[in-house]
DNA sequence: GATGAATGAGTGTTCATTCAT
DNA sequence: TATGAATGAACACTCATTCAT
């Protein structure tokens, strides 16, 4: 929700201000971050800042809202019609594609990492009311229909199976690719598929119907 | 790492300055915590806070050697020997203790889940320097035994598998407890039921060996 | 060092603001001039201080380099080749120009004091980095070289007479005019001679070669 | 001027809080000084120090009257009929003195030099103000005897040779140390010689009446 | 539309001193 | 006599935002 007159400016000078913000908000989250630091890195003046944007928080929205574009234009094209497509290639998707998100945008991964993180979870509500919806829920949809392929099995709950998903992916981005040779997406790609086999199978090596009680 | 004067404080006034803090921390990261708020909560003067404790710092110290203290006060007396244990019990244990803990002291819970949120990392290193290996070599060394044992597949990937254990742990506290039920401890650990099948068998309906190419 | 928003200050708010910090640092030394005084003396908000100065050190280094553009042009023109003159009368010109200098500038030679006190040790060596060499070793070569041309005995010990040189000339400005007369600009000048007279023949009444033993 | 709670204290705990004293008021001058650390160095509580002394300054006095004492007992037992000494040999033995001083006692010339460096002008003062004429008072008089016994010049200006001669010893202890040779006392006195040589000869290389105008 | 000076509340921290016990 | 908890003003410095030009 910039103003008008941030769309107004010529290309190269909206770009500058743009990283200006990207590297200060993937630094710090968002209480921490410095709108001083910002127009400063951007060498702009303090009052045109606030002739661009409503406040610090808008910003961030915009910022927040970069990252959803991005992160849609991630998704591969078969993905378009999801429901077409086998749960777990699905999510194995959904995984993949955020790896390639994080990678390509590391700074933008991070601010994601930050407002996901729930340290700002007061922010993350006041920005989020819009997008309500997402997350989770996602996951869970994806999850019932395959139940009713008989993909997933039918003994689940499925409301904790969709925070498990929910969980993986968020850490996808960071801690995820620092633990795991950020630098090489082959590499990556491998630790997508070792999650996703767990996550189809599970890590006991007895079968099920002998264990289950 | 508070000084002497503070111990030597009335139960009374401790509690107060301790509940204030608790108030501050659980609901702001430690940059954003304010002293001043936590003195003016408590009815101190500001002079004051500095004969307790050394500084900001020390006071989140403070906090967390709170949490490694009751969280340990919170396993079971069976896991003194955690490695007698059958790997998914021991894993079970843990998260159940992990949801006691957090349900009993939501507080700390919610200062716990923020040092672990890694926005924090670089206050989190600084503090947890001694404290080293915590985490996921935790898991990591689990189920090692537990493959050893016959329990862990042993064609899973230990580290992807460790990771998974540690970002479902660290989520049982806030997101969880949010999300399922909170008031209602038999429920919640119902819950935990459910994931420990989850990450045993996985959410797939197929077996293992006619899937897996 | 200071922001160009402060030399784009209005020149009378500028000047307001060098006033008051003039007093304040020419009462106290650097730690304990307090910005607090100086904010409010020049009345601007605390804010605006550091829209102009880096920090409080950032002011210091202006008030000192203001001292050293200043004394520079108290040296009078014969000065500029400062090798062609007699080693007597360069020195006789450096003590006259320090004089004339905290005579018109009183309050800037009291910080010129302070930062030579070596109370300061630790503040004047990180400020003074860059202005290396000064000091002591510019009255060793002066002496140097009137040695060389026979103007200076040359059985006396260089460096001490160097340290004397120094002393005396950071002594000027404070102590000295204190003591005599220090309005009369005529009666210092005279008070100058007194000193070079001395520095030259010495206090005894007895010539050199027959005490020497 | 400490209370008597001061006196009658112990001596090896009396000697443990003049010890704390000495280091905190030897690194940093009165207004920097911290009470604070002194009882902490010391070991004793807050507030016993208010009990064995008035406040801040008169810990203060106590050091300096210390000084005072100390300083006395380095000068030698000719001393104690000053007037009945060669002036100039007078003069070396007050250098002599200073210099041992500085040498056995690092800690309390520092704050001596602390005390005459009138960037604690005000401080100085007020404690001074019972010790009034001392200082540059004394080598007028030494000079003016000298001047009586014709050892020294009758055409020079004594205040300015009085003044001449309270700046060199004041800057004994700790510049004339640092520079020359701080550790080898036999060094520090032959640099005390070269010293009271060019004060009685001057530097220069002519003669008085072939240069005098 | 662009500017950048102005602001005052906020931050963590230190201080000398008092006083009830 | 000894204690040490209590205090509040002071410190340097940062902040998001406003507004006259």
């Amino acid at each position: 929700m910039p103003k008008d007159t941030f769309y107004n400016l010529p290309e190269e000078k909206r770009q500058t201000i743009y990283e200006a913000a990207l590297d200060e908000f993937s630094i710090h989250p968002f209480k921490q971050a410095s709108i001083n630091r910002v127009v400063e890195a951007a060498g702009i003046a303090k009052g045109s800042f606030y002739q661009y944007f409503q406040d610090k928080k808008d910003l961030y929205k915009f910022l927040v809202e970069e990252i959803f574009q991005k992160k849609i234009a991630y998704l591969t094209p078969e993905m378009q019609n999801p429901f077409n497509m086998d749960c777990f290639s699905l999510i194995r998707e959904l995984f993949r594609s955020g790896v390639r998100f994080a990678k390509d945008n590391p700074k933008l991964a991070k601010i994601a990492q930050h407002l996901m993180s729930n340290s700002e979870k007061d922010t993350y509500l006041e920005i989020m009311e819009e997008k309500k919806g997402e997350g989770i829920q996602i996951y869970k949809m994806i999850l019932e229909k395959g139940m009713e392929k008989g993909d997933v099995r039918g003994d689940i709950n499925l409301d904790i199976a969709a925070f498990f998903l929910f969980q993986l992916s968020n850490s996808l981005s960071d801690g995820f690719m620092d633990m795991f040779h950020q630098g090489d997406e082959a590499q990556l790609m491998e630790r997508v598929e070792d999650m996703i086999e767990i996550l189809k199978y599970g890590i006991s090596n007895n079968r099920l119907e002998s264990e289950n009680e």
